[in-house]
DNA sequence: GCAAAAGTGTTCCATCTACACCCATGT
DNA sequence: ACATGGGTGTAGATGGAACACTTTTGC
């Protein structure tokens, strides 16, 4: 077998969703290069473990995360992305529910934060570019297939949905329409339970019915969003 | 930095069209593991090119092909999915059009050609896998991007593209609809050039104005065929 | 003149869009 | 009683689906 010496990590990009900001989870590195720059959590896949494992092994020791959606976003390879060695980078899109956002820098000290993806620091190696692209798949796959539950607490008020929505997409949207379409796909139960914000009527929980939406979708139902 | 021995390879899953069959290249191994397997055309990538040039130069080597279309697809990297050594493999998804579907095999008498994706050997690896998630994505994105124009002629007759699309989605189309509909994308020049088939009545041939189509996917238009 | 493929238009139905008023609560 | 956010229905426009006959050629 022909010599490489090509070293394999994963890097994740980490969304939380709290009041009405769309959040990216990040770690301050303190060893060269990009020394205290902010940087995607990730590094080395070890040799005994998968790709899936190392993401969320490095995102436990480096910020105490579990995550509660993970899918692969994209690799990354180019020559000189890494000045010390050739890196190719297995990068992972993932979403945290609000109730799993409590983060912890790890044991070298290491600062972990959540920042609004609306105001970013300068990130470390191609890291901006992964974000970019983490976020038009986050964009898109909102559209059409249900993770934004992952981002909302398990019980929730539709108008956080919608204000999710709208954050997210960048865009505004008609309360009436949007809360007819996603009722009529008859994939959220709604609780016999009330919310009083303070002011204002109180308003209903509603709960994203899981098995229910891979019912539907095994028989042939669609979750799409405009 | 870490002791670490992955090594990292390219595996491509090439697409092509003739005769209303979609068909995939594929090389016989003349080495173990899977010695005279057939398999997906890749290889190891060099530590002095990126990965999309480690691609076209495996496919090079090993089938004389060059595409016309290339896209990552997806990283396999778990463990034993090679028996020899943990091997992250990157993969992507490529389409060629007629007038480049010449294929050679490579001087170390590799023997290399075209499957009909409905009708396939065993695959070496976890290729199957690999090439299901292909074929996913051509059917995917043939709804949602102009794509299968990398799979005709430069000149095309509207019936081709029709059962180009019925072939790849494995289902019936309505000829009138699916005509008023491209046509109306405003997308494809009618030439002023007809072909005789042999029997029944001549038809026009037509281009795909990638230029047109760009301009106005900038000012908004989306592709999107049900 | 018949077989074969190309070309074309209309009607119906479903879905999306736009839009405004009443309701339940806290202060 | 007023301010605040929650909850709901309708009419018009748009786009998708279904569907059949005429045209041009080769034999």
């Amino acid at each position: 077998m022909i010599r490489q010496n090509i070293k394999v990590a994963v890097d994740a990009v980490v969304f939380g969703y709290k009041d009405k900001i769309l959040n990216v989870l990040l770690i301050r590195r303190n060893i060269d290069p990009y020394k205290d720059s902010w940087a995607l959590p990730g590094g080395l896949v070890l040799e005994n473990e998968n790709l899936e494992q190392a993401v969320e092994r490095e995102l436990k020791e480096e910020t105490n995360v579990t995550v509660d959606y993970l899918e692969q976003l994209y690799s990354f390879g180019d020559l000189g992305r890494d000045p010390r060695n050739r890196v190719v980078s297995i990068t992972y899109f993932a979403l945290v529910k609000p109730e799993h956002h409590d983060i912890k820098a790890d044991t070298d000290a290491k600062d972990v934060a959540w920042f609004d993806v609306q105001d970013l620091p300068e990130l470390a190696f191609d890291h901006a570019k992964i974000l970019k692209k983490a976020k038009k798949r986050l964009q898109n796959k909102l559209t059409y297939e249900p993770i934004g539950f992952d981002l909302l607490e398990n019980k929730f008020l539709f108008s956080d949905l919608e204000k999710l929505y709208m954050t997210i997409l960048e865009k505004e949207i008609d309360r009436r329409n949007f809360r007819k379409k996603i009722l009529g796909f008859g994939i959220l139960k709604e609780l016999d339970e009330k919310v009083s914000e303070g002011r204002g009527r109180p308003a209903n929980l509603f709960q994203f019915n899981k098995n229910q939406y891979f019912k539907s979708k095994e028989e042939g139902f669609f979750f799409d969003i405009k």
